[in-house]
DNA sequence: ATATTTACAGACCGGTTGTCCGGTTTTAAA
DNA sequence: TTTAAAACCGGACAACCGGTCTGTAAATAT
């Protein structure tokens, strides 16, 4: 039996971490949670103990992870701007220059999960709407708030435009598709 | 050994349809083999014999199924239409009517299959990423036929925009992202 | 110091995965 | 009629899947 420390939070952040980012690159189903267990350097025991289920692991990996991550480069972003249209540009740039630098196109992790297990699993289908309402939400509120009166329609509009460009990026390994949904969000909203 | 009746066109075409449907309901890898030969009445031997792997199966799945489907609801109604606009008010009400009526949102099957694959697999993602091209392709030239110059910006935005309200769409099981994405369409492209 | 709970180790299980192969039947060619 | 190729059968395969178990070390309460 080998030494061990014990460390509760850190062994639980390790495994989100590492769950997150497998469930973008390869997919929920395409990763295994021995793969996990070893990028993750924990045992079956463990990380059964932090999490019962694969499926309460990925709900917990959107929960703590890919919302957080929308609410961080997106949302507190554009409500932060002067304007929506500006915040808009401002994200839309910030993504674009990291897809760049990155040289390689991952795809939005919240779309990634909602295509793959949305329809086939109601909690991680409201798990999900849940963070895309919010999406919607936040941004419809700031353009209420500058006089726009079809907010809603156009928080809808913007997100659902942005998730497909990152889809077709992703299958094209270029952030092309993203530039050009900028550009046309600048058209679009002055 | 039950009596046999040798038809491959046939046996060939039912596996692509049980597993273009299980592909776009299940999705790839929670799809298995099996599945498509119990649901598809076929034997593993003869499975084999018309698709080597998984993976030839998928990729005829794209280039028979799939890429044919983007082209009778999308491409061929645009270019019929009198005018692109319409075209595409056209095809979204089309498809808007059938969700609802299906009352079940199962997604853009491109889209699907691009998200979980593209970035995996190069072959997917070439496939993939040519039938994408094509869609976008045909948009643009109408447009340009009709005079815009920012035809393939355009394109590509309402094909992102579409395929990411799909998304939403599916992730909300409503069709409402779509009407919204009907009507902006409608104030974009006059 | 003792008892209890929490955190982790690591082997293990039944089921499923995609794949493959030896044999048989059907079909077409010679 | 003989021969060969294509189509299909049915099951076995090793690898892997997610999940479970027993046991032990560490932390905490008593």
């Amino acid at each position: 039996m080998a030494k061990r420390t014990n460390d509760p939070e850190g062994l639980r952040r390790r495994v989100l971490d590492v769950a997150a980012e497998a469930f973008q690159r390869q997919g929920y189903h395409a990763t295994g949670m021995h793969d996990l267990m070893r990028q993750a350097g924990v045992t079956g025991g463990a990380l059964y103990h932090h999490f019962p289920t694969k499926k309460a692991l990925g709900l917990a990996v959107i929960a703590e992870r890919v919302a957080p991550q929308v609410q961080e480069t997106w949302i507190d972003p554009v409500l932060a701007a002067p304007s929506t249209a500006a915040g808009i540009r401002a994200v839309l740039a910030d993504i674009i220059a990291g897809l760049d630098a990155r040289g390689a196109v991952s795809g939005c992790p919240l779309n990634n999960l909602a295509l793959e297990l949305s329809l086939s699993d109601i909690d991680f289908r409201a798990e999900i709407q849940a963070v895309f309402a919010r999406w919607r939400g936040a941004l419809a509120g700031k353009l209420r708030a500058e006089g726009r009166q079809d907010a809603e329609a156009l928080a809808a509009f913007v997100v659902a435009a942005y998730s497909g460009a990152m889809a077709m990026a992703k299958a094209d390994q270029t952030s092309d598709a993203l530039a050009v949904c900028a550009g046309q969000f600048d058209a679009l909203l002055g």
